[in-house]
DNA sequence: CCCCAACCGTA
DNA sequence: GTACGGTTGGGGG
C-alpha cells in the first residue's frame, strides 16, 4: 500500500446485524437452510462494491477487507468481567449463517478477516491506523458509534444503509464533540449494550458539555470539585475509577496482531463465475442475474457451488465457539465459464458462447458496418389490427426502436404527428440479420400550399386510440425502448399520459464512448457505424421558407424518413451497447447518463415562472439608459454610427480618434472587447466606458429582458428550458431555448433580471448550491494535504493560498492579495498558463510566472497532477473523472504548439469541471427519491452546474433544506468518498435573486 | 437564408 | 487559462 490509496474496510459484524434485522427474520433456500441474513449481506455487500469497485480510476477503493468478531472472549472480558455480560446468544436461525457468510465474503473475493482474542473494531482500528500513517485514505463501512473515534481527515466512516459519510464535521454534530474525544464521551456516558458502566446521570449531551468544559476526561475527573450541580459532581467524584475503567474498555486497541498485512488486502477483480456459483447454491435469484449481468457471464452455465455447511451441522456462531470458519472450499463453476478457444466470427457475433466484452464488441462492429438496411421492410400502418401486430411482436423480441415524429423541436410544444417502431426479428445472425420497421402516421394533411388544404388525410388511426395500443408497451418495463435523444420523445409521450420505462439512449451511448471526439447526432452515427447515409430531414420536408411541419409530408415519403429513423437507432443499439461493456464504461453510462433522462424531462416540464411585468418594466428602463449614453456616444464621435458593429466602432476609436488599439481578433480588426475598453478607458478617455456601459445595457436588454417572455409557453404559462445531456466534451449540461445558466449575477443591474424568476404563490425558491466545488475536488484528485486541512476545518480557501505563497497571515490580508491568490486558484482550475494569468490580473507575463512557480513550489502535489494529467492524456488520447468518465482530447498530440497547448490545458481542466459536473448528476439522481423518501413534495426545477434551484412548498421548507444539502453533500458516495467534504449552501425566498 | 466572427452572460 | 449559448452585425450565396 502506498500514499493516495483507498482502504475499505468493512465491519462484517455491524453488517450481519443489520441484515438480520433488516430483512424478513426466515427467509430459507428449499432445503429449510436460514439464509435471510446472507441475502441481506450479500445485497449490501454487492451495492457496495458495484458503487464503488467499477469507477476504473483507481481512486477508491484500492484495498478492501471484511472484518468480523471472532469469539466473546475478548481482552476486555479479561479487564471486566462483566464486559458484554447481559447480550444474549444469538438468535438459532442466525448460527448456521455466521460461517455462510464467511464463504460469501470469499466468493466476493474479499479478504475475511478475524483473530482470536479481538474484537472486529480494534482490527479495523489497526488497519486504519497503519494505512493512514502510511497516508492511505480510510472508508471504514459501519455507522457504529464505537468507531467514531477512528474519524481523522484521513479517515472516514461510511453508512451504507443511510448512504451516508461520516467525517469530523459529522461526529461532532451528531455527539457534540471531535471524534479524539469520543472516547472520553463514551467512558462518561456507557454503553447498556455492551454493559460499560459509565457514570450514572450522564448522558452524551452532559458528557458534551463537560469535556468542551475542562478539555478531557482525566482533567475532569481532577478538578470534578469544581462543578455546580450537587448529583452530578456527587456522581462524578464516586464513580470515577469507573469512567476510567470504561474509557479502558472503549479503546479501541490499534495493535493487533494481524495475520494479512496491509498489502495484501489490494482489491482483486471481481471473479463472476466463482460468485454467481455461490449465489447459485444460496438460490439468490436476483442477485445471480445481476451479478451475471454485471460481470458478462451466462449464469446459465454456471454449476452451483457445493456448500459444505448445511442446516444443523454447523450449531455455534462465533459468539459461542472458537470461531473456526468454515474452511471447505468452495466449487467455483470456473470451468463451465470458460471459453471455447475459438470460435468462428459470426458465432461471436450472434453472442454464442462466452466470448470477451471486447470480442463481441468488436464482432459487432463489423457485422453491422457491412449490413444493408432495407427500405422494403418499413411498412405504413393504417388500422389498428396491424399496430396490435407490431405491438406484440415487440413485446415478444422484449426491444423496439421507437421515435416519435412531431411538428416541432420543442418537446413542450411539439404535437405529435407520428411514431414508427423498429423490430429486430433476427438480431444475432448476422447473415440473416432482419430489422423491420413501421411508421404510424397519425395526424398528417392533405394539400400542402392548398387555400383549402389542411384538412386530415385519410386512414390514419385515431391518435387517441394508436396511444392506448402503445402505452402498455411504452409503460412495460420488460421490454426495452430503444431511442435516439431519448428526452425528447419522453416528453412528448410524457404530455400524452405515456411515462417511458426501461429505455436506453443512442446518443447517451454514444457520448459516454466518445466525448470530445464525435458528434453524437444520428445521422452521423449513423454514417460512422452503419455506413448509411440517411434520409436528410429537409429533403423531406424541406427547410426555410418553403419548409414545412412534418404533418405536412406525404405520408409514403414520411415512412421511408420515420421507418429508417427507427431502423437505423435499434442498429445503433446493437452496435453501442457491447462496447460500452467492452470499454468499462456501462457504470457510467447507468449512474450518470439514462436515470438524467426522465429526471431532465420532469424538470423541463415542470418549467419555472417569469413575471414578465419585472422584465418589461426592466426593459423600458434599459431603453431609456441605452438611448442617453447613445446621444453622449454620438457626441464623443462626432457622428451617429452602429455602437454595435465592433468594426465601425473599430473605426471610430482607432481610425478617427486615433487611440491606441491593443489586442487584435484573429481577423486581423483591432478588438474591442470590454477589457480593452477598459485601458483605454483607465488611460482618461471618456467614450470607451460609455461603450462599455452601453454595451451592458443593450445586452441585458437584448438577451434577456426583451427575449424571456417569448418563451413564456402559452399554456402552462412558464418557461421551459432544454437540457443537453450530451453536448458538453466534459459531462457538464447546457441549457438553450433559453439558457438558464447564464442569467446574470454579478452586476446590480444584471441581478435585477433574476428578480423576475419567482416561485408560485403559497411556495418559496430554493437555491442550493455549492461551495468551491472545483477546487474540492481538485484537492481531492491531486490529494493536496494543505487544501484537504484547509477544506476540511472550513478555512478561506483563497487566504488561505495566499498566506502559503506570500507568507501574509490570513488575518488582517490585505483584500488585492486575496485576490491575486483566488485568480491563481481559477487558474489552476483552468490548466494555468503565464499569458492568462498575467491578463487576468493585468500584470507582466514574468511576474505571473513567478507567482506559478512560487505556487507549484508550495504545492508541488499539484504540479505533479498536471503533469500526470498531461501524459495520460497524451497516450491514451483522454481524461477521467473520478466516476470514470471519459473526455477525449484527439488534437493533444498537434505538431502546432498552441493546438496541443490548448489541448493540454483542457485535459488538465477535464476532470476536474467533469467530477463536479458527476456530482452534482449523482444528486440530481438521488434527489426525487430523497424528497419522496422525506415525505417532502419540493420540485427540481433547474440546474446551473454547481447549483440546484427547487420550488418548496412555505410549510416544508425547514425539512426541506436538509434533504437537499445531504443529498448534494453525499452525492458522490459511496462510488467514491471525497477526501474532502462537500459543502451546500441552500437558501430560500420569493425571486432567485434573493434565494441565490 | 445561412453562416461566421465578435462579444458577453453564466459556472 | 476551462466549459457553454445567445445576440448582433456583416458577408456571401
Amino acid at each position: 500500500m502506498k500514499k493516495g490509496d483507498h482502504l475499505f474496510l468493512v465491519d462484517g459484524s455491524g453488517f450481519i446485524f443489520r441484515a438480520f434485522h433488516a430483512l424478513p427474520p426466515l427467509t430459507r433456500k428449499s432445503d429449510g437452510l436460514p439464509v435471510g441474513a446472507v441475502s441481506g449481506f450479500c445485497n449490501m455487500l454487492w451495492k457496495l462494491l458495484t458503487d464503488a469497485r467499477d469507477t476504473s480510476v483507481g481512486v477508491t477503493p484500492t484495498h478492501f477487507a471484511v472484518i468480523f468478531d471472532y469469539s466473546a472472549k475478548t481482552f476486555r472480558k479479561d479487564i471486566y468481567d462483566a464486559y458484554k455480560a447481559n447480550r444474549q446468544a444469538p438468535p438459532e436461525e442466525l448460527i448456521p449463517q455466521f460461517g455462510l457468510i464467511r464463504e460469501a465474503t470469499r466468493a466476493f473475493n474479499l479478504p475475511c478477516i478475524e483473530t482470536e482474542g479481538f474484537e472486529a473494531d480494534d482490527i479495523i482500528a489497526t488497519y486504519a491506523r497503519q494505512a493512514e500513517a502510511i497516508g492511505a485514505d480510510v472508508t471504514v463501512v459501519s455507522s457504529d458509534k464505537d468507531l467514531m473515534q477512528l474519524v481523522t481527515p484521513m479517515v472516514h466512516m461510511y453508512d451504507s444503509m443511510k448512504d451516508k459519510q461520516i467525517g469530523i464535521p459529522d461526529v461532532i454534530e451528531k455527539w457534540g464533540v471531535p471524534p479524539e474525544k469520543m472516547i472520553d464521551l463514551q467512558a462518561l456516558v456507557g454503553d447498556s449494550v455492551d454493559n460499560v458502566p459509565g457514570i450514572p446521570g450522564i448522558g452524551p449531551k452532559t458528557a458534551a458539555q463537560l469535556l468542551e468544559e475542562f478539555g478531557d476526561l482525566d482533567t475532569l475527573l481532577a478538578r470534578a470539585g469544581e462543578i455546580k450541580q450537587v448529583k452530578r459532581r456527587e456522581n462524578i467524584v464516586a464513580n470515577a475509577d469507573q469512567a476510567r475503567l470504561s474509557r479502558q474498555l472503549v479503546s479501541l486497541r490499534t495493535d493487533v496482531p494481524l495475520d494479512l498485512a496491509l498489502h495484501a488486502l489490494v482489491l482483486e477483480p471481481q471473479n463472476g463465475p466463482k460468485l454467481i456459483a455461490f449465489l447459485k447454491a444460496m438460490e439468490f435469484t436476483t442477485l445471480t442475474r445481476r451479478v451475471a449481468a454485471a460481470c458478462d457471464c451466462n449464469a446459465e452455465e454456471i454449476e452451483p457451488a457445493v456448500l459444505k455447511i448445511e442446516w444443523g451441522e454447523r450449531a455455534r456462531g462465533p459468539d459461542l465457539d472458537a470461531g473456526v470458519p468454515a474452511k471447505a472450499p468452495i466449487d467455483t463453476g470456473e470451468a463451465a465459464a470458460e471459453a471455447p478457444a475459438s470460435l468462428p466470427k459470426a458465432a461471436i457475433a450472434k453472442g454464442v458462447g462466452a466470448a470477451t466484452p471486447a470480442e463481441l464488441a468488436q464482432a459487432r462492429i463489423e457485422v453491422f458496418a457491412k449490413a444493408k438496411l432495407d427500405p422494403s421492410c418499413y411498412v405504413t400502418v393504417r388500422d389498428v389490427e396491424v399496430l396490435d401486430d407490431w405491438i406484440r411482436a415487440a413485446q415478444e423480441t422484449g426491444l423496439v426502436g421507437f421515435d416519435t415524429e412531431t411538428t416541432s423541436l420543442d418537446p413542450m410544444q411539439a404535437e405529435l404527428v407520428g411514431f414508427s417502431l423498429a423490430i429486430a426479428d433476427n438480431t444475432d445472425n448476422p447473415t440473416g440479420l432482419a430489422v423491420r420497421a413501421a411508421y404510424v402516421p397519425l395526424i398528417h394533411k392533405t394539400g400542402v400550399g392548398d387555400l383549402l388544404g389542411g384538412g386530415l388525410a385519410e386512414n390514419q388511426i385515431p391518435t387517441s386510440e394508436a396511444l392506448a395500443r402503445l402505452k402498455p408497451l411504452l409503460e412495460d418495463p420488460s421490454v426495452l425502448k430503444v431511442a435516439q435523444n431519448l428526452k425528447f420523445d419522453y416528453l412528448v409521450m410524457k404530455r400524452h399520459g405515456i411515462t417511458v420505462e426501461s429505455y436506453d439512449d443512442t446518443m447517451l451511448m454514444s457520448y459516454v464512448l466518445e466525448a470530445g471526439k464525435a458528434n453524437h447526432g444520428m445521422d452521423a452515427l449513423s454514417e460512422r457505424w452503419l455506413n448509411h447515409k440517411p434520409i436528410a430531414f429537409k429533403d423531406v420536408a424541406g427547410s426555410g421558407k418553403s419548409g414545412v411541419t412534418f404533418d405536412y409530408v406525404d405520408i409514403d415519403k414520411a415512412t421511408a424518413y420515420a421507418a429508417e429513423d427507427a431502423d437505423v437507432t435499434l442498429r445503433l443499439w446493437m452496435v453501442l451497447k457491447p462496447q460500452l461493456a467492452a470499454m468499462g464504461l456501462t457504470t457510467v453510462y447507468e449512474r450518470l447518463e439514462r436515470p438524467l433522462v426522465e429526471v431532465l424531462a420532469r424538470m423541463e416540464e415542470r418549467g419555472i415562472t417569469i413575471d414578465r411585468q419585472i422584465l418589461s418594466r426592466l426593459s423600458g428602463e434599459l431603453a431609456q439608459k441605452a438611448a442617453a449614453f447613445e446621444d453622449e456616444i454620438y457626441q464623443l464621435a462626432g457622428e451617429k454610427f452602429t455602437i454595435g458593429s465592433p468594426k465601425q466602432l473599430g473605426d471610430i476609436l482607432f481610425g478617427k480618434m486615433g487611440l491606441p488599439g491593443g489586442a487584435k481578433t484573429k481577423t486581423g480588426q483591432w478588438s474591442t472587447s470590454a477589457s480593452v475598453l477598459e485601458d483605454l478607458a483607465a488611460t482618461g478617455h471618456e467614450l470607451p466606458r460609455k461603450i462599455v456601459d452601453w454595451r451592458q445595457l443593450t445586452k441585458l436588454k437584448s438577451t434577456y429582458t426583451d427575449a424571456l417572455p417569448g418563451y413564456v409557453h402559452p399554456e402552462t404559462k412558464r418557461v421551459h428550458t432544454c437540457y443537453s445531456l450530451a453536448s458538453t466534451t466534459t459531462g457538464r449540461l447546457s441549457s438553450s431555448e433559453p439558457n438558464l445558466q447564464n442569467i446574470p449575477v454579478r452586476t446590480a443591474e444584471g441581478r435585477k433580471i433574476r428578480t423576475a424568476f419567482i416561485s408560485t404563490p403559497g411556495h418559496k425558491l430554493v437555491s442550493a448550491d455549492y461551495s468551491q466545488i472545483e477546487l474540492r475536488v481538485l484537492a481531492h484528485v491531486a490529494d493536496i494535504p494543505q487544501l484537504r486541512q484547509a477544506f476540511s476545518d472550513g478555512i478561506d480557501i483563497h487566504a488561505m493560498t495566499a498566506s502559503e505563497m506570500f507568507g501574509v497571515p490570513v488575518e488582517g490580508m490585505p483584500s488585492e492579495v486575496r485576490r491575486r491568490a483566488k485568480a491563481i486558484n481559477f487558474g489552476i482550475i483552468y490548466g494555468i498558463s503565464a499569458f492568462g494569468l498575467a491578463n487576468q490580473l493585468g500584470i507582466e507575463r514574468s511576474e505571473a510566472g513567478d507567482y506559478i512557480k512560487r505556487y507549484f513550489e508550495r504545492f508541488p502535489g499539484i504540479r505533479d497532477y498536471m503533469e500526470s494529467t498531461k501524459s495520460f492524456a497524451r497516450e491514451n488520447g483522454y481524461v477521467e473523472t473520478i466516476f470514470g468518465r471519459r473526455a477525449h482530447y484527439p488534437e493533444i498530440k498537434s505538431s502546432n504548439p498552441s493546438v496541443r497547448a490548448f489541448n493540454e490545458r483542457a485535459s488538465i481542466n477535464a476532470p476536474i469541471q467533469g467530477s463536479a459536473a458527476d456530482i452534482i448528476r449523482r444528486a440530481m439522481v438521488k434527489m426525487e427519491h430523497a424528497l419522496a423518501k422525506a415525505g417532502l413534495s419540493a420540485r427540481m426545477l433547474l440546474q446551473v452546474h454547481d447549483e440546484l434551484i427547487f420550488e418548496v412548498e412555505d410549510e416544508e421548507i425547514e425539512r426541506t433544506l436538509p434533504v437537499i444539502i445531504s443529498t448534494m453533500e453525499q452525492a458522490a458516495m459511496p462510488a467514491i468518498a471525497m477526501k474532502v467534504p462537500l459543502k451546500v449552501d441552500a437558501r430560500a425566498a420569493g425571486n432567485w435573486d434573493e434565494a441565490h
